[in-house]
DNA sequence: TTGGCTGAGTCTGTCAAGCGGACTTATCCT
DNA sequence: AGGATAAGTCCGCTTGACAGACTCAGCCAA
């Protein structure tokens, strides 16, 4: 029952693209910015107020993520005022979709709520509900039970140094 | 082309499904946990060592998990050795491949390695690999500048107490 | 032209959390 | 009895989060 020795024991963790994802997404504050700029707020004090974030963290963490490219300043003015700038995200942000809607599915499912979700993620055009599905390049839907991590060919084998 | 007032403006954070979900997985050691049992590492040492965890994290975050329901404690016993556990992933841990395989894809796509992707998702049946797709209930498959996050049933307006 | 307002920060001191390394415990083997 | 091992617990140091005060630039109204 209990596999010996996992296969995955002879890979090296370290280039693993999981965890250089989470160097960028990992960490507690990240996604609440990331939700705010996906559902449209833009401007730092908005942000900050309505994820409750301390300044310094959100000005530390808007600055990584332009640096890794997730997001852009742009300049903005609002009448009688003088220019300033809103984040927005950059094509690589918005290809963290599939994310966010994953993980928005994931607590629907697990952490309902009685009034039902609070956060709709929809088909622009035709306003119904999206979704995320897993699929295989022959074109079957398997379960999380038919699925396999394995390594891929970009996997080093792991140094067994002490 | 700056929305004055962009319409999640008036809506409450304090429910949001992404927080309820990040108070969850939202902190950097835990998608480490995560991906070694994804990969099939199960035991507190392997999964330490691999994934570089300080001991003490380790054991809260585990903790952690199983409360939560995403984990179970499994018995085991090597041979000449007395009973352990080792920690397996639940139907609800499971069902968060969807989460774990869209940061694979999209770390792949804007991470990319020289050597290809280190792990790859198959599915077990054919050994085609596995992605995840975004698809409303019409079934169209929208791009990322289709889709809009709107709020739902469960929405709460938000208290504007200074 | 002075003074106030506002968005977007920076500065500062406190306190919790992460961290590496040493120690502990229980069981099995020789 | 002595040693090995998995899975922790304990300890002190350092890093980061946090709240709250302060700064800065440009615009407005008087």
């Amino acid at each position: 029952m209990t596999a010996q020795v996992p296969e995955a024991m002879s890979w090296s963790t370290e280039n693993c693209t999981i965890s250089r994802t989470m160097q960028i997404l990992g960490d507690k504050w990240t996604f609440h910015v990331l939700r705010e700029l996906f559902v449209g707020v833009r401007r730092f004090e908005d942000i900050r107020v309505r994820a409750g974030i301390p300044r310094q963290v959100l000005t530390e963490r808007l600055a990584a993520l332009i640096e890794r490219g997730l997001l852009r300043r742009h300049p903005y003015r609002l009448p009688g005022q003088r220019e300033r700038y809103e984040y927005r995200l950059t094509q690589a942000g918005l290809d963290l979709y599939p994310v966010l809607v994953a993980m928005i599915q994931w607590g629907d499912q697990y952490l309902p709520l009685d009034g039902g979700p609070p956060i709709v993620p929809q088909h622009r055009e035709c306003g119904e509900q999206v979704s995320v599905v897993l699929r295989c390049e022959a074109g079957h839907e398997p379960g999380a039970r038919e699925i396999a991590i394995r390594p891929g060919p970009g996997a080093k084998p792991r140094e067994l140094a002490s």
